[in-house]
DNA sequence: ATTAAAATTTCCCGTTAGGTAAAAATCTAT
DNA sequence: ATAGATTTTTACCTAACGGGAAATTTTAAT
């Protein structure tokens, strides 16, 4: 099988490794979107205000862990941790 | 083989489940421990003072994501975002 | 039990996150 | 092109994050 040519962000069922705030924010938006849902919407269903919505899918370095992680819930995805394979 | 009954935050090998700041805040204090580090160690590494460090071990629900990262980096983690299965 | 190291708490304080609301810009469809 | 919805930006403002340093508590080791 060829390895499809996904967009950038996407998710294929196959975990997506985040290194960084805009990794996040990019995986974030991309679903959101996937879901048919507007950052007001998710700013409903998380108890945050549009603006933290925003700041997140545009990967601001200090917005907030415990709103993502609800926010990241709603939106049907999981967040691991482990060790690195090559470390 | 029997499940081996490993404390609270261990990580061997297997991705653990980030629900909450609290989750995170164990397996990182866990990991850390293991690497012989102490919170001043990560805090010079990571860029950020101690107060940072204990406020997220602790599960602060407002430690700021950019930090974070870069820590659990130091840490020799990695973090992944898929699909949840069961949605 | 003492002593030392590590972890946590506390205080002071400049910086800023993020809420609301409104305006501007961007995207979608017809 | 134009209207409508969505997203982003902006301004104002309060609550509070998080750094440094010192003090206190907890943990570890002999």
């Amino acid at each position: 099988m060829k390895p499809k040519n996904l967009p950038l962000g996407n998710i294929d069922h196959e975990p997506i490794r985040i290194r960084s705030t805009e990794d996040l924010g990019a995986v974030l938006k991309v679903r959101r979107k996937k879901q048919k849902m507007t950052q007001s919407d998710l700013a409903g269903l998380a108890g945050t205000g549009v603006r933290y919505i925003v700041d997140l899918e545009n990967g601001k370095q200090t917005a907030q862990i415990g709103p993502a992680l609800k926010l990241i819930e709603w939106l049907g995805l999981e967040v691991t941790i482990r060790e690195k394979k090559v470390d």
